[in-house]
DNA sequence: ATAAAAACGATAATCATTACTATTTTTATC
DNA sequence: GATAAAAATAGTAATGATTATCGTTTTTAT
């Protein structure tokens, strides 16, 4: 149970593939669900949360948490990295600044216990929202 | 509405920040309710979330999200910290290592729009998991 | 004392997510 | 190709954390 090929086809899965590979937004599963409908009418939201569990529980999409009540966040990309949520418009993008430091092996250097990893979500107002702020006032 | 005097006393919110000041295990709102109720047996979960809400609105106490379905944990200290949560036994314990490098501030040098702060949770194993775990098999 | 504002307790509502179930699809085998 | 077990689906109910509502009680300024 560790790779793609523990699944049998689905079309519908391949569908939610299929449109997540399409964007750099990071939908939502109910953004998922709406999207696919387009082409599986009678899909059911309960059918995109199993696929996307699956998938991430794979290693084959990535799954992000947004803290609060928000809805996770879907990510075609599963290999870790950084990213950004704007407090203006609430866009959630990549994260592409150069490397940072390994703040995971940093900590596990004066740590008593054992830290393999951690989760970083960075928080500010993105390109085109300093832009509106600038033309304000 | 930015500080403590903007509220009214409440004998709830006093014991609800009470209980708190004493605890290094960040606990959940309802571990806060089922302990607040032997002082004030008829106090509601919704009292409980609303202080909690309001206090760690004001900057008076901390909230950690901790991703997933998982409830919220409340911290008697609001200054921003860091926090690591055992893979084995659930706990959540502030990370006591020395200095880290200021990822926001690193990332924000090489961002387009403006990034003014970050949350990361730390994961791994404790001590007394690591412990428990060497001394099976 | 008193009246407006805020907080309370009880409970309902919300929202994301998961669980359940009968039916349909996939896939390995004949 | 027939077929039967396993997995997936659609529809819907359930869960769990959190927030909202509302009539009552407490606080506080006058």
């Amino acid at each position: 149970m560790t790779d793609i090929s523990t699944l049998k086809k689905s079309k519908q899965r391949d569908a939610i593939l299929a449109f997540l590979s399409n964007r750099k937004d990071h939908p939502t599963a109910d953004t998922v669900y709406m999207n696919v409908k387009n082409d599986f009418p009678s899909i059911s939201l309960g059918t995109v949360y199993r696929n996307l569990t699956q998938l991430s529980d794979l290693g084959i999409i990535g799954r992000i948490n947004m803290g609060g009540t928000l809805p996770d966040r879907f990510d075609p990309n599963p290999e870790p990295h950084l990213h950004f949520l704007c407090r203006g418009c609430g866009c959630l993008s990549d994260l592409d600044v150069g490397p940072l430091p390994d703040l995971a092996a940093l900590a596990d250097e004066h740590f008593d216990g054992r830290i393999d990893s951690c989760v970083t979500l960075f928080y500010g107002y993105c390109e085109k929202c300093l832009a509106m702020e600038s033309g304000l006032s």
